[in-house]
RNA sequence: GCGCCUGUAGCUCAGCUGGAUAGAGCAUCGGCCUUCUAAGCCGAGGGUCCCAGGUUCGAGUCCUGGCAGGCGCGCCA
């Protein structure tokens, strides 16, 4: 809002001192002696103009238009910065736009409409999901949301590899525990699968089958035992994801790529690119010739594809689905695949860069300052659903959105655990209440807040204006976090928002300092005052819905607490 | 050895396309509760931004070279 005007006014004066192109950056300086806005302006000219940056800041105020900017003043200072110090009216100017808006205050139209797949979870079905599975899960999502708030049209993918070794060791796993409640002898095959949710998987499987398998090792029945594995997992990787408030639109399944022959037709069409060769019996691509380090096997010598050449199908797939922009969400540990499948697909054509990734760190978990060790393959790890148990959907979504993906993540469960506003999770619930809890003690329906007949201009306290301005930058953080895939920008975001908000309200308690009550005495000011509270709650709830945390209206006290 | 990521306060981390005195939370210390819910509030201390060069009017941010940690370097997925 008064950024619009600011640089409007800014590209009048420079029009008026002969300036026809000039890159105006806005920024909001930390320090408030600097005013609102700065910029930057006459020092990025200065040189081009061949003048003292000071000397040209200072024609520009004399020139500038200061009340069509909205501001009270205009000053020139260190090096020959531009400082604007707003009006009261003009900071509170944002409340009747983000009422109006409401539920879409923050939507932007950056990407035009246009498709985007995103990829993620994409778990083997051998296992539970654990916390790098929920991290990722958490990641996708909220990008997702990201992606729909800036104008994407967003698809959610989910990409089972269901072929392959580790479904063969699962069942042989399987098969053993099976085997032991039989009472026989069997051992869990080298890199098979520890973890107790085999010998629950076994036991599903006696139920339905009995003992009908006793001693049969054959094909067929380990076929039966993947099958039934893969099912089961399947379903409860499903329940994990809906409770975790994950919802796909697709779930593609790697063995189709076999079954509809889109495996075969990937590897002829790679056959006809020439950069394919054989060598020691197995088939190889060039990938090096598009930045790899070494080549890949496509086919190998027993005549078998390899999983690389399946992820080259399934990725020309989406390219032919229609997604010509596609984000992968993996663990870092599979940076090795990036290059190789970007090569595949820029062999079939497919431009550089395409998909594009976001590659996360691990997870680690630590309680009383003690890491608690967690591993997929030696079966003790920590589950998503045991996580969330512990702390809730809220929490532990929030928890994994909070740091950028690259950073590995240090998961406190003593700071999860905490109810208190120590918790940032909390922090932002709590301010979100508190604006709904004063609607109540008005007694006024939210909906029947307006700016309309207000004056605005009466919201000019220091942490009013704070405020105002923190909710003015609500739809730039949604558009900076989407541009970079960085949901921890918003909760940052909505951290520093929520302080503003606290800081706020508390200065209105009746302890301190009655006269900033947003329930004022002054029905004027307690009119600006309710607008104020009604555009923090909408801001905090479309944040925090972007994130997939709920906004609560209010926040109920646990027993034991109560009585603390 | 090669490649990718990370290195900022005691701890966990922000720092937008280079901008003014590097920020937050936790922890520590000091002050404060019969409350628009004190599950809190106000304030203070605390930094060679891993090191060394370079580019720039200006570098935590960009470039080069190191150091440290994580991950990867299968005819596994």
């Amino acid at each position: 809002m008064s950024e619009i005007l600011i640089r409007a006014a800014l590209e009048g004066v420079l029009r008026e001192m002969g300036v026809q192109e000039a890159e105006i950056r806005l920024e909001r300086p930390r320090d408030p002696a600097h005013g609102d806005w700065a910029t930057n302006v006459a020092l990025s000219l200065a040189s081009r103009l061949g003048r003292s940056p000071r000397d040209l800041a200072e024609e520009m105020v004399r020139n500038l238009d200061l009340a069509a900017a909205g501001a009270d003043r205009v000053e020139v200072a260190g090096p020959g910065f531009l400082n604007f110090h707003l009006s009261a009216g003009a900071v509170a100017g944002i409340l009747p736009h983000i009422l109006l808006r409401d539920q879409d205050f923050g939507r932007g139209d950056q990407g035009g409409g246009q498709s985007v797949m995103v990829e993620f979870v994409s778990a083997n079905p051998t296992g539970p999901l654990h916390l790098g599975h929920g991290r990722q899960a958490a990641l996708g999502d909220a990008i997702s949301s990201l992606l729909e708030w800036t104008g994407w049209a967003v698809h959610r993918e989910f990409y089972y590899n269901d072929t392959g070794s580790q479904m063969d060791l699962l069942a042989r796993s399987v098969w053993a525990r099976y085997q032991e409640l039989l009472g026989l002898e069997a051992e869990i095959p080298e890199g098979g699968y520890q973890g107790e949710y085999v010998r629950d998987l076994a036991s599903r499987l006696l139920e339905e089958v009995a003992d009908r398998y006793r001693g049969d090792s054959s094909p067929e029945t380990l076929d039966k035992m993947r099958e039934l594995a893969v099912r089961i997992l399947r379903e409860e990787q499903d329940r994990d994801l809906e409770e975790f408030r994950v919802a796909f639109d697709e779930y593609y399944l790697e063995s189709s790529l076999y079954a509809d022959g889109r495996v075969e037709s990937t590897v002829q069409a790679l056959q006809e690119t020439g950069f394919v060769y054989d060598r020691d019996e197995a088939l190889w691509l060039r990938t090096t010739d598009f930045g790899d380090q070494k080549d890949r096997v496509m086919v190998r010598r027993d005549g078998t594809p390899t999983y690389f050449l399946a992820d080259v199908a399934y990725h020309l797939t989406k390219w032919e689905r229609g997604f010509r922009h596609a984000i992968n969400l993996h663990g870092s540990d599979h940076h090795g695949t990036v290059t190789r499948v970007r090569a595949g697909l820029q062999a079939l054509g497919l431009p550089e860069g395409y998909p594009e990734y976001v590659l996360h760190q691990m997870v680690t978990v630590e309680r009383e300052g003690r890491e608690v060790r967690f591993s997929k393959r030696s079966g003790s790890y920590t589950t998503l659903r045991e996580l969330c148990a512990e702390v809730g959907v809220d929490v532990a979504r929030y928890f994994f959105l909070m740091r950028k993906p690259e950073a590995h993540l240090v998961f406190d469960l003593d700071v999860a655990m905490d109810q208190s506003e120590k918790n940032p999770v909390y922090k932002i619930q709590y301010a979100h209440a508190r604006m709904c809890s004063i609607f109540r003690k008005a007694g006024v329906e939210e909906d029947d807040i307006r700016c309309e007949g207000l004056d605005l201009g009466g919201l000019s306290h220091p942490l009013e204006r704070e405020l105002a301005k923190q909710l003015a930058g609500f739809p730039e953080i949604l558009e900076r976090a989407a541009a970079s895939r960085a949901p921890h920008v918003l909760c940052e975001f909505l951290e520093q928002t929520a302080n503003a908000v606290n800081s706020w309200y508390h200065a209105g308690n009746p302890s301190r300092d009655p006269e900033l009550a947003v329930l004022a005495a002054d029905p004027g000011i307690r009119g600006a005052r309710l607008a104020l509270a009604r555009a923090v709650r909408i801001v905090l709830r479309n944040g925090l819905g972007v994130l997939g945390v709920s906004a609560p209206v209010r926040m109920e006290r646990s027993e034991e607490e109560e009585h603390a």
